[in-house]
DNA sequence: TAGATTGTTAATCGATTAACAATC
DNA sequence: TAGATTGTTAATCGATTAACAATC
């Protein structure tokens, strides 16, 4: 039962690395294998490993033996939803839309990059990972017509709460924000604001204070 | 006194949002703020605001009439460390080295982009962000000399983990990877990833649980 | 003084870790 | 059976929220 709505956040931001690691032996031609081994390369505990697997539900574990990698594999997939796919737009091409875009172009957990929108004339009509860059004035009749769900502003600080207008008012659910604004919404639109300068900052602090010092929980810290 | 070793990783993680609500009232002519305003700015309750505070050590609340905004950027500022200055180098000069090179062009937080490199020759002796742009080949003695502490990997999974070798045993203290690969490195180096693509899964995952099932706990997450 | 707002304490909540009984 | 390893429970830990006494 793929009851993701009660499996917690931090749980659900590990399976992707999961997903690798067991990407990673099985491409070794290794079948099964014990989380002691699984939670290493995914650098987490034993125990969270199997936490994680227990709060998602996935049980492909045999007392003594390990996990079938394929099977595990494939549940932790289905809960982060190979299965349903949900479209999404990049509105920015500049060189973070461009990586952004690149990230997604192997089409990763369900996620599909219907279209990338550029406020500047000189880059409508050029491609990007395959996909044409339309202009920003065709942003909501496309939100409309194909019902993206999620949109991700890769724009200039300045237009980004523009951008996010919009997109809400076009019937947009989620926005990705990797501009340096914090950007006002409604309560219905979910927001998640991720600043590129920010974690560089935290590391910062990590290296001025010493190893160690900080109260910092792992030290392979994973996610945005 | 700034006993940064004490401060929970995630009190200084709002600390950058709250130092750009402040920035930005500040700009607009505002010099005393109670902290619901700030907070609200900053996408956070009054209460966490005053809590990060006094975790934090600031103090320049008055009880009945808020925060003098500047006193209070100061203290921040000083928090963050805008006083000593740590330099750090990013490998791999492709979209995304560019974006993070912008990202860090009005020197935020007490950090000094010092170098970019790349393994193609043809990129070699651009300017990005006004820094010309080294081969890998220069990394290690660069490191060395520089005594570069931060290097941002921005490579493709490929090579990550051989620019962190070099990179550890040049001497680098932490590691920032945007490679979606498990770096493995002593435990003395500090690693924190970022995938790009996860982020995005994540999102995906809410929209399709449907607002408000996923136990997040904020509508507006901030950090990486 | 009366109103407003801080700084801090105590209560709640959630996430991680450790330990172990179940069992292959 | 004996050894290994899971799945889960209970203990710990940390972070967030709510409430309020202190006080400007």
């Amino acid at each position: 039962m793929p009851n993701s709505g009660q499996i917690p956040l931090s749980t659900l931001e590990r399976l992707p690395a999961y997903l690798r690691a067991i990407d990673a032996l099985v491409s070794h031609g290794v079948e099964h294998a014990p989380s002691a081994l699984i939670a290493q390369r995914s650098g987490v505990s034993s125990s969270q490993f199997r936490k994680d697997l227990s709060l998602v539900g996935a049980s492909s574990g045999v007392r003594g033996s390990g996990y079938d990698l394929e099977a595990l594999r494939d549940q932790l997939r289905e809960v982060l939803g190979s299965a349903d796919r949900v479209g999404f737009v990049i509105v920015g091409a500049g060189h973070l839309g461009h990586a952004l875009a690149a990230s997604m172009s192997f089409r990763r957990g369900g996620l599909d990059l219907l279209g990338i929108f550029d406020i500047d004339e000189a880059k409508v009509g050029s491609e990007i990972a395959g996909i044409e860059v339309r202009h920003d004035s065709q942003l909501a009749t496309f939100i409309a017509n194909h019902g993206v769900s999620i949109v991700v502003i890769a724009t200039s600080p300045s237009s980004a709460q523009d951008v996010a207008d919009v997109a809400v008012k076009a019937g947009a659910q989620e926005l990705l924000n990797f501009a340096s604004v914090v950007l006002h919404v409604p309560p219905c639109v979910e927001v998640r604001s991720i600043d590129l300068g920010v974690e560089l900052q935290m590391l910062a602090l990590h290296a001025r204070a010493g190893l160690g010092a900080l109260s910092s929980q792992s030290s392979q810290a994973s996610g945005m």
